[in-house]
DNA sequence: CCTTTCTGGAAACAGGTGTAGCCAGATGGG
DNA sequence: CCCATCTGGCTACACCTGTTTCCAGAAAGG
């Protein structure tokens, strides 16, 4: 709007700190509050803002926290698919995913906030829910899509494909949350060979001819 | 407190009345509004009572909510139980499953509001989320101890059962999620069937002596 | 019939929420 | 130096929440 510096910093930087300011103090508290404490006021306390601050750069509160959301998958979606870069394009797929599996470990293990919004948090309030499950369809789909390049999935196996592939993300966000929570004890390095094998025995199993 | 009865019924059957009035108003607010939809006034209009007698059977709402959803679940691990006895004894594995999951999803679609609430609803409360965390922990050792009567585990590979029977629970559940909501098209039959050799795989993969 | 008990509805209270406006003071440009 | 702009704090509004109380009327017992 206007061009007038303060502070030594232009209007448009000082708009955008508050912006990075929001966002931050909003993973803060759904990571340490949960969704219920994390209220507008609440994060403009946090982030030393007014709350006519909060509506220069969003709307609701729902659109902050659906962007906090956003952001983490898709650093999540991009670590995994560095990862999948990383094994290189010849690799089979146990040592693919392993690869994937324990970058997108690495991004959670540097900022644990983030997988406890992602995997947790998310699905306490009605908006990241939606957002989430709309993620994990995502997910399935590029596992689903990844699939179909190392196995030669007969056409009518839509069903069993998708089935597979729901397992294998839900079952690995759980595993993750009860890794997370201290219930399930093992290296990072462990964790993710089993997830490896897991998915390839399903993966052996799904793509199996005839089932019966 | 006083034996006197009123329109025709007893004092503790009145009450016994409007308690099952606010667990029926309760599981179909939670059903149809979620969580965020069900306050304590809300339930007390559909049951067409008064916030008074709320608090003659509950002293808060998350005790209403929680023996809502502790129905529901001791329900289905009910079905599920039975499901496995009509199984038979000597049953393998993949039948034995198959008919556990097969008698679940029967009492699910026997009244979705309560799949619904059990499997979506539950994880936007911070009480019905811990709760079902509880659960799930419970179903998952359950599944260990089961998978214990069919492989010679050896007694090193905690971690690898308990991340193999959670994929299974979680997985199980999500694909219910799935086929709830219609992303997953298949028969009861052929979901059971699914689940079914899935577990298999992954319970052969699992006992494998050397995965390496 | 008259008193006691129960019923359902309304209202009040103290919080918390999103939303918005007002205002003294700080900071900058001319 | 003066004026325009930006800043942060405070306040207010209307709504919804759980929680409690009050009250007119219906039903039952003596």
């Amino acid at each position: 709007m206007s061009p007038r510096p303060y502070g030594g910093v232009t209007a448009d930087r000082r708009r955008a700190d508050r912006r990075t300011a929001l966002l931050e103090a909003a993973l803060d508290l759904l990571a340490t509050e949960g969704v219920r404490g994390t209220s507008l006021r609440a994060v403009c306390a946090r982030a030393g803002l007014n709350p006519r601050y909060f509506y220069e750069n969003y709307t609701d509160l729902d659109a902050l926290l659906t962007e906090v959301y956003d952001r983490i998958v898709t650093e999540t979606a991009d670590a995994a698919a560095q990862g999948v870069a990383a094994a290189g394009p010849g690799a089979d797929l146990r040592t693919t995913v392993r690869s994937a599996t324990l970058a997108a470990l690495d991004m959670g293990r540097a900022d644990p906030r983030k997988a406890r919004v992602m995997l947790i948090e998310a699905s306490a309030s009605p908006v990241l829910r939606a957002r989430q499950r709309e993620a994990r369809r995502r997910y399935t789909r590029l596992v689903i899509d990844y699939a179909r390049t190392f196995y030669d999935v007969p056409p009518d196996a839509d069903a069993q494909l998708h089935f597979t592939a729901t397992m294998l993300v839900a079952g690995w966000s759980e595993n993750l949350i009860a890794w997370l929570d201290g219930e399930l004890q093992t290296t990072p390095s462990a964790l993710a060979d089993m997830f490896a094998g897991a998915a390839e025995a399903l993966a052996d199993h799904a793509a199996r001819p005839e089932p019966r």
